[in-house]
RNA sequence: CAGGGUGUAGCUCAGCUUGGUAGAGCGUCUGGUUUGGGACCAGAAGGUCGCAGGUUCAAAUCCUGUCUCCCUGACCA
């Protein structure tokens, strides 16, 4: 089973066994096919691994791994594994039981919130189920990391975790059980051969093989780190158009990114447009929506003004207004970073006691409240915008930003940056003249640089080389095992099934055997089994007593690369019928002596 | 968390409006005829209708409560 070692042996690809494969039957395994899908199964993925007999569900968001399943996550983590240790990482294993107080120095029992699950004991300690391992770890080193001179460390395991998701969907895509990589580095600094920088560029680069072997069709976008802020972090997403995330790209740099995360290229922008006409009240009822107010005046969204108020996270708050055209949406990650300090959406009642009429706000409101105000250059540069009258139930039109807010600008207290969500069309950060293009994919793995964020909040620290006392700096490393397996099954198919990649398929091949009772059919079988496993091929035969028909379209169903179909026929001509998983039409008579080449060459495909 | 649905045989579902003690297809088992893209005939096994309570002579069906699972959204290091 392993593929380790692959490097002694070079006449053997990596997709096969560098020892002798396995041959199983199907009747001595459980390969429980349906005709019939799930009424509530929507996505090919959960489709085909339920009608397949490769998962059954027992909950929501939790499923039995049967054993041709089992047998691809065997193969996936047998690749991380491998691309693990050769990047200097070290296995290991921690417990999924974990008592609650190890969350509470990080805050991430609140911060977690539901999606921790937790119970009780039987002396009622509150215990959880770990969702991921950052505090497990990182307590375990305040114990075991004494040195700088132990550093770059790089530990890794692969185990279930837990997470009470909202609301877990889409088969093996969301769940609530799953397999996970996480991986963590721990450095004393961010530069040099030890550094931060370089395991994470380590980590990038086993990713990028790890879903090379695995056969994925995936893209490495710049994603957005969360609260920790500046530092850097990738997503791996397998291309699908059925997946969950959205990501930008620029074909002419290739820059992408997600779209939480993806810049807008340089927008041209000034205050100093001409108003062109006055300033009008509106009575607009119960509109504190852009689209009815829109609507109400007669206006595209384009053209007036949404004002969010946000706070910011810090000991002494401050107001923000971030404006942005009345048809974009205001990105919380990008307004904190062009304020400085982490920001969140202003609670509502503390901001109307400060004076702000939710739903009406507009940028005047800087004339009378203490406000950050942050403009998105597309909400600039027009000579009229509508938008609040900072007054219940009415709007204003002829909005001009020079002309009303003239001292502000005059006092530079107007803050333009990129602050909206990026989507299609936009221009490229990257490259002039290029624009965005969309593409949908399905997360499968995750890089951070964590920084001090942990070590921080926990204490674990060591002496460097000048006896000084430094936080020790971390990296994480996520990938979703039993994800990638849903994930390839949802890139990968068509419409009678799955259709595996070599590498992480159950078996290479499956032997479908015609009129298995008739005299010397099931010895042929075997035969060219042992001969395409002592090649390194894993084996399925399907030995049932079944008629032909029904035995083609499970195969189809299962996905395995290469099939072979003996019969008495075949016998009777020295031959044997071949058919890549891959190609359209039904199977071709080769002769007998090719089999195990044309199985060889389909297979490295 | 909000809104909407759902639960009946191993699987996919019908029956519920209008109460009378449970059905189909697929699968499984037996026998026979068959055997190259989910065969046919005959027979058989298999369900306390999610759970608890209520109404009624009588409840899968009506009422109340509760749980499950699903969908849309919110949420998703």
């Amino acid at each position: 089973m392993s593929t380790r070692n692959t490097s002694n042996d070079s006449a053997r690809p990596s997709y096969l066994n560098a020892a002798a494969g396995t041959v199983e039957l199907w009747s001595q395994t459980l390969i429980p096919t349906t005709r019939e899908a799930p009424g509530d199964a929507k996505m090919p993925s959960h489709i085909f691994l339920a009608r397949a007999g490769y998962v059954r569900q027992v909950g929501a968001g939790i499923y039995n791994y049967l054993p041709l399943a089992w047998r691809s996550l065997k193969k996936i983590s047998a690749i991380v594994r491998d691309e693990m240790d050769r990047a200097g990482a070290s296995e290991m294993l921690m417990p999924a039981l974990m008592p609650i107080e190890l969350y509470k120095d990080t805050k991430r029992d609140v911060d977690y919130g539901d999606l921790l699950f937790t119970l009780e004991d039987r002396h009622g300690r509150k215990t959880a189920l770990g969702p991921t391992h950052e505090e497990v770890i990182t307590d375990l080193m305040c114990g075991a990391l004494t040195s700088y001179k132990q550093f770059p460390l790089n530990l890794y395991q692969i185990q279930t975790k837990f997470r009470d998701e909202a609301r877990p969907r889409a088969g093996l895509l969301r769940c609530r059980e799953f397999i996970m990589k996480d991986a963590y580095s721990f450095h004393i600094e961010l530069e040099g051969d030890a550094g931060l920088n370089a395991a994470y560029d380590k980590m990038y680069q086993a990713y990028t093989n790890i879903f090379t072997r695995c056969g994925l069709d995936f893209s490495a976008v710049e994603a957005e780190a969360g609260p920790i802020g500046g530092s850097a972090s990738h997503e791996f997403m397998v291309n699908c158009e059925s997946g969950e995330d959205t990501i930008l790209v620029c074909l002419e740099s290739g820059y992408a990114a997600n779209v939480e995360k993806a810049e807008i290229g340089e927008r041209v922008w000034s205050f100093d447009v001409a108003a062109t006409s006055k300033i009008e009240k509106h009575h607009t009822p119960n509109m504190p929506g852009i689209e009815g107010v829109a609507e109400h005046l007669g206006l595209n969204a384009s053209r007036m003004l949404k004002s969010i108020v946000m706070r910011t996270v810090e000991e002494e708050p401050r107001w923000v207004v971030a404006v942005v055209r009345g048809d974009h949406e205001v990105n919380e990650a990008k307004v904190r970073d062009a304020v400085g300090v982490g920001v969140a959406l202003a609670p509502e009642g503390e901001a109307k006691t400060a004076g702000f009429v939710i739903g009406y706000v507009s940028p005047r409101i800087a004339d009378t409240v203490e406000v950050v105000l942050v403009v998105d250059p597309d909400a600039l540069g027009e000579g009229a915008w509508a938008t609040g009258a900072d007054e219940k139930d009415h709007h204003i039109t002829g909005f001009n930003w020079s002309r009303d807010m003239e001292s502000h600008i005059a006092k530079d207290r107007i803050k333009v940056a990129d602050i909206r969500h990026a989507h299609a069309g936009d221009p490229s950060p990257r490259a002039k003249g290029a624009i965005l293009e969309e593409r949908r994919g399905i997360e499968v793995g995750h890089i951070f640089k964590l920084g001090t964020k942990y070590s921080q909040a926990m204490g674990l620290s060591v002496l460097d080389q000048n006896q000084k006392k430094q936080d020790v700096i971390m990296g994480c490393y996520g990938i979703g095992v039993s994800r990638t397996l849903s994930a390839c099954v949802e890139m990968s198919h068509d419409d009678n099934g799955i259709i595996w990649p070599a590498a992480i398929a159950p078996y290479h091949v499956q032997i479908i055997v015609i009129k298995p009772k008739a005299e010397g059919v099931m010895a042929a079988a075997h035969t060219l089994a042992q001969e395409l496993a002592a090649r390194g091929m894993d084996v399925l035969i399907d030995d049932r007593d079944d008629r032909p028909g029904s035995k083609f379209k499970d195969a189809d169903l299962v996905g395995m690369p290469v099939r072979f179909i003996i019969s008495p026929k075949t016998i009777e001509a020295d031959s044997v019928e071949f058919k890549a998983r891959r190609s359209d039409g039904r199977a071709e008579m080769i002769d007998r002596a090719d089999a195990i080449e044309s199985a060889l060459v389909a297979l490295g495909s």
